[in-house]
DNA sequence: CTACGAGTTCAAGCCGACTTGAGGTCAAGA
DNA sequence: TCTTGACCTCAAGTCGGCTTGAACTCGTAG
């Protein structure tokens, strides 16, 4: 195949074939003259790729967890340590989705005066904010429950 | 307060609070002499951006959503547009998290050879890859069930 | 009164992941 | 044979979100 059908049949550009060639992500299997060759196997690994782009991996650690023959090469404690983190982001960013459908309905003048609202902020990390609170709230301790951490699901309400 | 004093209390460095002032993003109450003066409200300012930026959210983005009095500023309906956004993504990680956790234990030669993994891929979103199996495998449909969708659940098992 | 340290401005640099542009090569079709 | 157009290389540009550095200005402690 050549650089156009790799690129007809994926949807990456010829352009970022090339970048992640040069990245050593994926390789050439050799040249038509001074046209690249590529192996259908490589469509596989740009799903791979793909795969890992979308879970927000850098091309480097993309390209530490595949061998040069497309086939993982993490072993499972390194898979399964990716896979915590990318669970860590989930929590956050399901906190964050809470707090927007709140406030889309929550009745408080400012958002940070409800404490719903406010318990989302703390779940989603900008809790070092030691913000002042403008009127009497007193700390909350911010933790998740047994249930929260079982199901993964961070229910504000 | 001065610069020094929000920087300690919310850990944004100095550099990064000229710059949100320059964007916008919040604004000093005034000066002493040439140095910042800002209002405590500022802190809470900082702690809904942070709220933003964990979300995914670009600057502009954080500006559009925020008065300059630091109330958010959007309605409802861009408000749950921007958590169904965020919903997505979450969805998205999901399938990639369980992709992963199932890599870590699946004994597959080849990823791409288990149906599970593929699934993942393709809820992932990098299913526009028509991946041209190696080995006799019919195409499936990409959907996510009921019960997945009621839960933001997606579970590969 | 003066030196210090914390603040200021402005321009430039950095990172990652690409894209763009100029200029070159080459196989195939008219 | 000549032209076309798809590919090539290499350098430079882009974008967002900052950081860094040089040069400068103050209020305050000694």
């Amino acid at each position: 195949m050549d650089i156009a059908e790799v690129s007809r049949r994926t949807g990456v550009p010829a352009s970022t074939l090339r970048y992640h060639e040069e990245k050593g992500l994926i390789a050439s299997i050799g040249r038509r003259g001074q046209r690249r060759l590529f192996d259908p196997a490589v469509l596989e690994r740009l799903a791979l790729i793909a795969l890992g782009r979308a879970g927000g991996f850098a091309l480097d650690e993309i390209s530490a967890m595949l061998t040069p023959d497309g086939l993982p090469k993490m072993d499972r404690g390194r898979l399964d340590a990716k896979a915590n983190e990318l669970d860590q982001t989930i929590q956050r960013l399901t906190a964050i989705r809470e707090a927007l459908r709140h406030a889309a309905r929550c009745p408080a003048a400012r958002p940070m005066e409800c404490p719903t609202f406010r318990r989302a902020v703390r779940l989603a990390g900008a809790g070092r904010f030691e913000v002042a609170p403008i009127g009497p709230f007193k700390a909350e301790a911010v933790s998740v429950t047994r249930r929260e951490r079982k199901t993964g699901d961070v229910n504000l309400e």
